[in-house]
DNA sequence: CTTGGAATGTCAACAACACTGACATATTAT
DNA sequence: ATAATATGTCAGTGTTGTTGACATTCCAAG
């Protein structure tokens, strides 16, 4: 440690913050991120699909009947590149596509049975990890773990991470 | 909210977690991720760089005189990915590569002043937000944070966070 | 009703970054 | 001497992202 002010705040209520803390935290995220996606991404490569099929998957579960536009501006990607992933996923009968009744150019996302077992069996996967961490770590970690991540976002994104609580259907 | 046990404990201190939890704690981390890597992402575009020449500077600041065989299992790529990324760096003098003293086969790794700076700015870029994110979250948010992150990774890459704060010399 | 624009899909080309497999070269260890 | 280690390199492949261009369909405003 440089200093010994781990975790103190100053008169103000502000934090001291060291450099070799922060540096921590970045390791911390990025080891922890590989441990985050480690098993989704096993299952995934026994099925021939990557983390953006993965990550299409769990939103259209999160928000059945989504258009593409809005999981578009969820995953933060081109729609060149989720309609590649898009594709294989209604090919392979995962995810259905159907034309919007009110706005016949939308197509609205959902899954299928088959859709809804992979689904499944990934964030199954994800969240025993997640599980075990947050029972390790305590109710009081969890809470300052989300609280951070939350403050972690731009505020765009973050806007998508509140909205996803609810939802929306067609 | 499904259930109204949020952040409870039963008589035995488990965690009782809802699976609305554990996916808003998924949605956390991918979102988080993406501000996590947004700045930093800004500079290496205009460099050219991508995120694994950051990574590589990262952990040659943070171990300097390392070698390739370390830094490889650090960041778990193969020695080919690793050798495309070395290589522009050593080229665009970033990063020096010294034939080790003892062992003549080894090379070992360091930054150049041009390397600091380029590490530096991204690093700074990256502490920015993590000291805005601290500081809006608190000292025990942040605490938590780093437990629960600590508690997902894997045992074997946890060993690797771990070690690095030593940071060992030739 | 025509026109503008929004939503969507698709084609092509390209780049970053990961992988595997194979092979070469020193160097060290046995 | 031989085996193993550390490193570098070449070739090929796959996923995922990007731009740019273009077609289609459809809503809405004039």
């Amino acid at each position: 440690m440089v200093q010994g002010q781990s975790r103190s705040e100053n008169t103000r209520g502000m934090l001291f913050l060291t450099d070799e803390q922060l540096r921590k935290g970045i390791e911390a995220m990025f080891f922890a991120y590989r441990g985050f996606t480690a098993d989704p991404d096993r299952i995934l490569t026994e099925k021939s699909y990557g983390r953006a099929h993965h990550r299409a998957l769990h939103f259209i579960h999160r928000s059945p009947g989504t258009t593409v536009n809005k999981l578009l501006a969820t995953l933060g990607v081109t729609k060149q590149s989720l309609n590649r992933v898009l594709r294989t996923l209604i090919e392979d009968g995962l995810v259905l596509n159907k034309i919007g009744t009110r706005d016949k150019r939308q197509r609205h996302l959902s899954l299928t049975e088959a859709g809804i077992d992979l689904e499944r069996a990934l964030s199954n996967a994800q969240s025993d990890r997640m599980r075990a961490a947050y029972r390790q770590a305590g109710a009081d970690a969890v809470h300052g773990f989300c609280t951070v991540l939350e403050a972690m976002m731009d505020p765009e994104l973050k806007e998508h991470y509140e909205n996803l609580t609810g939802g929306e259907h067609i």
